[in-house]
RNA sequence: GCCGGAGUGGCGGAACUGGCAGACGCGCCGGACUCAAAAUCCGGUGGGGCUUACACCCCGUGUGGGUUCGAUUCCCACCUCCGGCACCA
């Protein structure tokens, strides 16, 4: 018997998959396609095993419907933009390019050394211009029909570094390199206007239904869609400030636009609070009696905020702009105060404060002092008096109080006063959501060049597409100073603008890097397309992906920003489906000693170890068996110790058996079988239809390798009882003393159908066992094992037998026994004769081939 | 606070549509093999009671109720943990 030794046998293998292409693919439309694909990875130089779980997963499906006759494209790429690679340049001096490209190199060793089965002619990673030139092609493409359009927006930012910060360089409210207290500053920055899609986005999310419900709430959430109405609260005649107030969005000249989702408590708004973001706070602060103390607070509020999201509440503060605006229902004026607690960019950034009916509201008025006004009554208890009030009644009720509309139920009156505002052109019916445009701008270097032109005559002018790509320029200084690395580099920066020929400055920002990962699954498709991003026809073969698996930190941010882009290329007539994904799959984490793997924690498991030690079939089968792919996981090597032992006791049992398996029936149907022979064929025939049902489109990968198991087990239990093992162990002379035929074909069937669905989770070291079996083709050519249905039915089963419901007997019955046959067999069972002595059967019920359940009394 | 998910042996977990709770593995205990050890193979392993024994009985899936012949599974209330969002008007 030859030793299993899988670093041999899984280097051979992984040779020869490279060496045939084993797992290309082409556009074969005579089969089924199927579209498996694992989230690309961030190249951050090594990956542990709580990375390569999801790989493992991945490649588990892949080599299942392969098997399964699909065409499957199976394909692998780079996230490889982004800032660490900047750091690290910084830091060792060493280009962002070269840092990048020798992690890739590494971590693709890392994978091929795992055996997953990836079209590697189709890798690709973002950084290169083969990639990024179709960036900034659909950059072009939504600037022109308004999907990418330019503002102002705040960026962090170091006085002392004298550079923007990302928000991750941003740590407790300070720079992460020098610790000074970020300021914010005001910059022109591209966005995506992935709000045209709000609406969308959240309704297709409810046909999402091969996603995780965790997944679908988080964007529903994120995406936050409120019906209400946008209200005007004008300025009294004579006060003329808000007329210059600027800004359509502040509302219609002369008053102050609130969004409000309770206008049926708008006979309660006793104050108007404006965000210290708002356009009419400056005028406000400026035409004040005291405008020196107004505007130190609010200068106070503004760098406020910013700590307010990391060091959690702060306290509801404001203060009177001295200014009143007409509640334009009770049509008598009220105050207007600028408040900390006002978000600036939600809604119109103003809103009616109603003290009585909202609890931060209730909070601010107590504290100032600022007049409540019960509208709302409770349908039961006494009713509400705004002044005795000891906190906010914030549910439905019955209006009071409130003109014409008093008396009417909270939701009616809602619809009533909502028409009426509108119909008397106080305000509009308005859907509001908390998803944001996108913000896409990064002044950073390691990102794709954003292909736009300013010019003095022009204007923004777009790079004509003959001119893409804008490459990134190699040469750039790492000081870590300046606003956008690429503006020191004079060459890049100075053009001459594509319409007037006149000179003209070069966008110096680069893109998020999650541009490169909303469509780089498209791209797969077609990878090497140089004409086009892709060709539409080639993904309307492959696309929509079928099994998506990644993280759950991903579960918002590019999960949306993916969904969107299906459907701008979509709207482009580029593809033809609306969601990229069909069924998302989230992977849980790989702990070690209770914590997230981290170098910094120095408990990471690195696979390579594990593979040296133990072979990369046995860290697949553990990483595999230990618990279900969405769970996180605690690693121990004790178990991954005995996932190898299984694969020694399947080595030890099959390999010495191989030579005589070879020339063994490939099929036992029709032969004249012992007892245990037929036991062994049932075992095998219900082992495929029990791992079959459990790995797709259940991925119950655990349950599937513990059948596995229970398979092997009755294989020791049948070569026990036929002598095998023994003759089996000194197997060396290559004779397993059997000679019966029919034994030779049972076994057979049982060790290439084990063999075959092993092969997912330990390719290698099945291969080395098919080709032992005799087959040639190797497991590519292999096809999924096929249940025998009349072979697995079992020709006796046991039933349970509850009396009122607890089991006091088991019998064992001719599995085509008649119902009553079984209930009489059940009735005559001494152990149910004693429970039921004395009672009366009442009712008999039957599971078939599971259950006799008596009730007597 | 809101939303989502989960609570099962010493541990990881299984039980698919309401039908024998604890599959499979880890660990532990015992046996065989061995001079011995390792490896390997076989057996045992939720708690309690009772018995010479075969057996049998009771309890048991976070807690308390409910529906049902029967509940880990469905319903109501609650507790704990994990994750997400968090002044979104």
């Amino acid at each position: 018997m030859a030793d299993y030794l899988p670093q041999q046998i899984e280097q051979k293998w992984q040779q020869q998959w490279a060496e045939t292409g084993a797992f290309e693919v082409t556009e074969d439309r005579s089969r089924p396609k199927f579209y498996c694909l694992e989230m690309f990875a961030y190249p951050s130089g090594h990956a542990h095993v709580g990375h390569v779980r999801n790989y493992i997963i991945g490649d588990i499906v892949a080599r299942l419907k392969r098997m399964q006759g699909f065409n499957v494209l199976h394909p692998f790429g780079w996230d490889a933009f982004g800032l660490p690679a900047e750091n690290a340049a910084i830091k060792n001096r060493l280009h962002p390019e070269a840092w990048t490209l020798e992690n890739i190199a590494y971590m693709k060793g890392q994978l091929q050394r795992l055996g997953i089965s990836y079209a590697w002619g189709r890798e690709l990673a973002t950084c290169l211009p083969e990639y990024y030139h179709w960036n900034q092609w659909l950059f072009v493409r939504m600037y022109e029909r308004g999907l990418a359009y330019r503002r102002r927006s705040s960026v962090n930012w170091c006085p002392s570094c004298q550079t923007v910060l990302a928000n991750e360089q941003v740590v407790d409210g300070g720079c992460w390199r020098c610790g000074t207290s970020v300021i914010h500053r005001d910059l022109e920055q591209w966005f995506f206007r992935i709000t045209d899609y709000a609406d969308e986005l959240l309704s297709a999310a409810d046909g999402l239904t091969d996603w995780p419900e965790k997944v679908l709430t988080m964007q529903r959430n994120w995406i936050g869609r409120s019906e209400g109405a946008r209200i005007t609260f004008p300025l009294p005649a004579g006060d003329r400030a808000g007329e210059s107030a600027g800004p359509a969005w502040a509302g219609a000249p002369g008053g102050v636009e609130v969004f409000t989702t309770r206008i049926d408590t708008i006979f309660g708004a006793t104050f108007v609070l404006l965000a210290p973001e708002h356009a009419l706070v400056e005028r406000f602060v400026a035409q004040a009696s005291d405008p020196g103390t107004l505007r130190a607070q609010l200068e106070r509020f503004r760098r406020q905020d910013r700590l307010a999201r990391l060091s959690g509440e702060v306290e509801k503060e404001g203060f009177d702009t001295g200014r009143t605006v007409i509640n334009p229902f009770t049509r008598q004026p009220v105050p207007v105060w600028v408040a900390n607690f006002v978000l600036g960019e939600y809604g119109t950034g103003a809103v009616m404060g109603v003290p009585a009916h909202d609890e931060r509201d209730f909070e601010f008025a107590r504290k100032y002092g600022l007049r409540v006004k019960a509208v709302v009554q409770p349908a039961d208890g006494p009713a509400l008096d705004g002044d005795a009030m000891a906190a906010a009644f914030v549910e439905d009720g019955t209006l009071a109080d409130s003109g014409e509309f008093s008396g009417l139920p909270s939701r009616e009156a809602w619809q009533r006063m909502t028409r009426h505002a509108e119909s008397q052109g106080l305000g509009t019916r308005t859907v509001q959501f908390r998803l944001k445009d996108w913000g896409i701008s990064r002044q950073r270097y390691w990102g794709t060049p954003i292909p736009m032109i300013h010019c003095a005559a022009c204007g923004i002018v777009p790079v004509p597409d003959r001119d893409l790509p804008v490459v990134l320029p190699k040469v750039v200084e790492f000081s870590g100073r300046g606003d956008s690395p690429l503006a020191q580099i004079p060459e890049f920066v100075n053009v001459t603008c594509p319409a007037c020929g006149g000179a003209a400055r070069r966008e110096t920002d680069t893109m998020d890097t999650f541009v490169d990962s909303s469509w780089y699954f498209y791209r797969f498709c077609d990878a090497h397309n140089d004409a086009a991003p892709f060709d539409p026809a080639r993904v309307g073969y492959w696309a929509p992906v079928d099994f998506y698996s990644g993280g759950v930190e991903h579960a918002i941010l590019h999960l949306i920003y993916s969904r969107f882009f299906a459907r701008v290329f979509r709207d482009l007539g580029m593809v033809e489906h609306d969601e990229p994904f069909a069924r998302l799959l989230t992977q849980g984490m790989v702990l070690k000693d209770g914590h997230v793997m981290s170098k910094s924690k120095g408990n990471v498991v690195d696979p390579d170890d594990m593979i040296r030690k133990y072979g990369a079939d046995a860290l697949r089968l553990y990483v595999m068996f230990v618990a279900p792919p969405e769970k996180e996981v605690e690693w121990t090597d004790a178990g991954l110790e005995g996932s190898a032992r299984f694969l020694s006791r399947v080595w030890r049992f099959v390999e010495p058996l191989c030579p005589t398996l070879r020339g063994a029936p490939a099929s036992a149907a029709g032969l004249d079988l012992t007892t245990a022979e037929r036991a062994l064929r049932r075992k095998t025939h219900q082992t495929i239809q029990k791992v079959t049902g459990d790995l797709y489109p259940r991925v119950h990968l655990n349950t599937a390798i513990s059948a596995l198991m229970e398979l092997v087990n009755e294989l020791y239990a049948f070569g026990e009882q036929g002598g095998l093992l023994r003759s089996g162990r000194r197997a060396g002379e290559g004779t397993t003393g059997i000679e019966q035929v029919e034994t030779c074909a049972v076994l057979r069937e049982a060790c290439e159908a084990l063999v075959l669905m092993l092969s997912l989770f330990c390719p290698h070291f099945c291969e080395e066992l098919w080709q032992a079996l005799g087959h040639d083709g190797g497991l590519a050519a292999a096809r999924w094992p096929v249940a025998d249905e009349a072979a697995a039915r079992a020709d006796e089963v046991e039933y349970a037998v509850q009396v009122n419901g607890k089991v006091r007997a088991r019998l064992t019955v001719a599995a085509d026994a008649a119902d009553q046959e079984i209930e009489a067999a059940a009735r005559t069972h001494p152990q149910v004769q004693a429970h039921i002595a004395g009672r009366t059967v009442r009712k008999v019920v039957i599971v078939r081939g599971r259950l006799v359940g008596i009730v007597a009394n």
